[in-house]
DNA sequence: AGCCGACGGGAGAGCGCTCTATCCCCCCGG
DNA sequence: CCGGGGGGATAGAGCGCTCTCCCGTCGGCT
């Protein structure tokens, strides 16, 4: 840029009144004279002129941006960085959460900063970043339940929201889902087509999310009579629902109804029930969760539980902005509901 | 934060220097005496020292950031807003630019500011964004050929960079596939196959890409000896592939080989290939283009032309930061060559 | 021995903004 | 007619950093 920017002092002689007078009017801050109001307003208009962030966030010490980390656990090399932002982006999931995140954001006129935390530099770079002031704070969606970003960030005092409960306690506000009712939505739609024999396809063992969807749906399987569920473990990713699905069906080749932790495993479901000849939803019913893009877009598309990915997003930004802003200091849980998307495949 | 952060000021009491040695350790700038340098890095270490990037932008001008833009053409309200965010997000293409940004920006220790355009006002603020100095330039990428934000950009003097040419011609540099050797390289995947009867998708007729894609296929298959090819317009959406299909299987119910302009379309084809009872590839061949995530994942694995995005937009960043750094002052346009990925479906 | 230049370090002036303290002026009550 | 009060504007002190001068101290060369 050679053009040099126009400062308030600009605007000031321009409108004939005083620095503060413009700043004043500028941030809409005690009483000015509404002629004068116009009179600087004028002046902006005339000169272009735009605040410069740095100046003004070098002396309020709010930079009035957010980091959006998407962080895992591992050690990862600078290469599969990369990678791990693909994959990342991959998954719809995370679209949602962008999506309810800048919905948020952008009525008020901040931006996002995208971060990806996937190895122990990566981490530290996350910590430096807000601390050197880039970002008031961030928002923290965890790959992976073992992540220790949301510790360090307690730790340095940075003001921090994450998405779903962390496993070991963090003095850090979060949203979640009741996960267990969304295991019970699921087996109630099985049970109320009739299936006999359910299987179902979990998440990760380790994710507390996993555990309470799989809980919420045994428990539910149970009190309607059937007390034993076979399950098969998964990664929330569309070749482990294969993977899953195929030990299933292996075992349990009479199975009428499966409940797969998330679409994408669902749709894997769905592939290999096509593959083995069989139809869904007329020979085996298949409910996802999430409720993600891929839900519609599957063939057939499926019936899953619909988890409010964009307003619990928006509810991470909105309590953040928060804690920055002092209304808040204690951390808090904000816990969403699930509800059932019926669509074909169950 | 409570805690006042440690400032220069304190490091060099600490030290026993004065600010300016102390920025100069910092900042790797001019010879200082290691033995120094070790007693002002002690210093930082002890003070847990780590600068003001606010401070510093204001009297540098620059703040290593960079915005990373997805803009339309539009006129969208508020709402649509969000679902223009959930959509983008849902193209796999744009989970590649970020990898590929990110992963040139990452080792700078600089990271994008994710930015939706969608209409007049949003268009508008960022360019005030940029003007305000939050960040140093713009990595655009349009979804719309009618995109005014990059005029909008140059106009106002602000360093961006585009993913694909405009077609209106700007002052702006930016990377491109060779569009029309994707499409020579489709047609030769199935001219080598023996197919004689084809048709093709192509993307929107507005969007360069897409007619120099059709015109690379369209010579390609004319010098092969097939003068006429059937095309179907689609909207490089899965359901524009599905209707594209449908209308052309229509009129040529003989097709043994489709080209599709983009992965997506191709997965609706195969969708709407399979529904008809044909096989693919056996009955028919269907080639995609950009080698995006679907084509793994899609039901055959796609034979498709791959665009390399994420070194496309390392290449856009690389771009920037040159324009910024002022490094490079005229518009350039890096061009990269496709090449043919080969699975199941051709 | 004297001079010059290179080198390492310090002092201080801002960068553009906010915000507190202050001042001015007008209105009102005594 | 004077003192007090308050709304409305200004002056000026920084926020934390960089960077341009400037100064002192050597080492090397004539």
């Amino acid at each position: 840029m050679n053009r040099q920017a126009p400062t308030l002092e600009d605007v000031a002689r321009e409108a004939g009144v005083s620095r503060a007078t413009v700043s004043r009017v500028v941030n809409g801050v005690r009483n000015v004279d509404p002629a004068i109001q116009d009179l600087v307003r004028l002046a902006i208009e005339r000169t272009g002129y735009a605040p410069n962030r740095a100046a003004r966030s070098l002396v309020t010490r709010r930079t009035g941006t957010v980091a959006l980390v998407v962080s895992g656990a591992g050690d990862t090399s600078e290469e599969e960085q990369n990678a791990f932002a693909a994959r990342v982006f991959s998954d719809p999931f995370f679209g949602r959460v962008v999506g309810g995140v800048v919905g948020f954001l952008r009525p008020r006129s901040t931006h996002p900063v995208l971060m990806f935390a996937e190895s122990p530099e990566a981490r530290e770079e996350v910590v430096r970043y807000l601390r050197q002031g880039n970002a008031d704070g961030a928002l923290v969606v965890s790959t992976h339940p073992d992540d220790p970003l949301p510790a360090l960030l307690a730790e340095a005092g940075l003001p921090a929201v994450l998405f779903a409960r962390p496993v070991r306690p963090v003095a850090l506000s979060h949203v979640d889902l009741a996960h267990w009712d969304g295991g019970r939505i699921a087996a109630e739609r099985l049970l109320a087509r009739g299936c006999r024999k359910v299987a179902t396809v979990s998440g990760p063992w380790a994710v507390a999310a996993s555990q309470e969807r799989l809980a919420g749906f045994r428990d539910t399987m149970a009190r309607g009579g059937h007390p034993y569920v076979p399950v098969a473990e998964g990664g929330f990713t569309l070749d482990s629902g294969v993977a899953a699905m195929t030990a299933l069906l292996a075992e349990h080749p009479d199975v009428e109804g499966v409940f797969a932790a998330n679409d994408l495993m669902a749709q894997g479901v769905c592939q290999v029930l096509r593959e083995r000849g069989r139809r869904v939803p007329d020979d085996v019913a298949v409910v996802g969760f999430d409720d993600s893009s891929v839900a519609a877009t599957c063939r057939p598309p499926l019936t899953s539980v619909r988890q409010p990915v964009e307003d619990m997003a928006a509810a991470m930004a909105r309590l953040l902005d928060e804690h920055v802003r002092g209304l808040r200091t204690d951390p808090v849980a904000v816990l969403f509901e699930p509800e059932l998307v019926v669509r074909e495949s169950a």
